[in-house]
DNA sequence: ATACGTGCAAAGTATTTGCAAACGG
DNA sequence: CCGTTTGCAAATACTTTGCACGTAT
């Protein structure tokens, strides 16, 4: 038998996770930041900080963008979230949820699709780029450009 | 003996030719172009556009911030000079000279110290992620973030 | 009750655009 | 000349900040 996905067995979503964390570090559970981080948790890949608030907005939610800004960042601060920038002005933001979802982006020149991609030999390679470069990296953001099947 | 630049054997700097260039391609060596691709060709790391016409302001010049912003827009086009984003606000841009001076970026998250960094075996990988990818990939953007030797 | 969180409006920063004048070939 | 290029100012886009009020604990 296979194991689907990591919520089995008990194992909280990353909205449970992120909430409770805050928690734990002090934070408070406002309105915006549920709002928000229930939002990050529904999306498969990466949303700009305007987009959430729009999405938001047009459920009918009151919530102002200020908040959503805020709400990002503590978050990538607590790195429950990551900035993704795909080199148009937009900062993106995605959940973290695990070392198992670590991926990265490939960006559509044509018609702006974004899609995540993974690859182990990459991140190997790039585990020895960082080892030998006399820093100690934090983190690295890759970014693919290109026209898509469709686009091509 | 050994060769110790590209420059060797009448080879044009990269100034000289972006010029060339662009002039075949029907554009005029106005002031502000001549000026911005002189800057880039005295630089060794990727600069913002706010950056250059500071210095080039500083130097006396009268360039508009605007002209600026236009000249690495067509350089940009004309694939003679090519975007940097690290994910501060700010898009950077450096000369394109040749493939042997293909790089990528490592910033330290602390001081703020840009270095460019090359490996072939990255290449390599990426090449191959690339292929199989599905799009057509015309190219990638690697950076890594964390703290300088100085710095940790 | 008392901080922390939030919405709104204003400010800040980077980049783009409109336009008349300057300039290159 | 005549169309491109330019400087300046205004406009745009995204993000951040200040502040009074709301709200979770």
């Amino acid at each position: 038998m296979i194991l689907e996905n990591r919520y089995h067995f008990g194992v909280a979503t990353w909205s449970e996770q992120a909430l409770s964390e805050l928690r734990a570090a002090g934070y408070r559970r406002g309105l915006a930041r549920a709002r928000v981080i229930d939002f990050l948790d529904a999306q498969d890949c990466c949303v700009g900080a305007q987009e959430i608030h729009r999405e938001l907005v047009a459920r009918g939610e009151r919530i102002g963008l200020a908040s959503v800004y805020r709400v990002l960042d503590v978050l990538t601060e607590k790195r429950l979230a990551q900035r993704v920038d795909l080199g148009d002005g937009v900062t993106r933001f995605e959940a973290v949820r695990d070392e198992v979802d670590h991926h990265h982006h490939i960006v559509c020149d044509d018609c702006g699709r974004i899609e995540p991609f993974a690859d182990q030999r990459l991140e190997r390679v790039l585990r020895d780029v960082e080892k030998s470069s006399g820093y100690a990296v934090a983190g690295h953001d890759i970014v693919l450009r290109g026209a898509c099947s469709s686009c091509r």
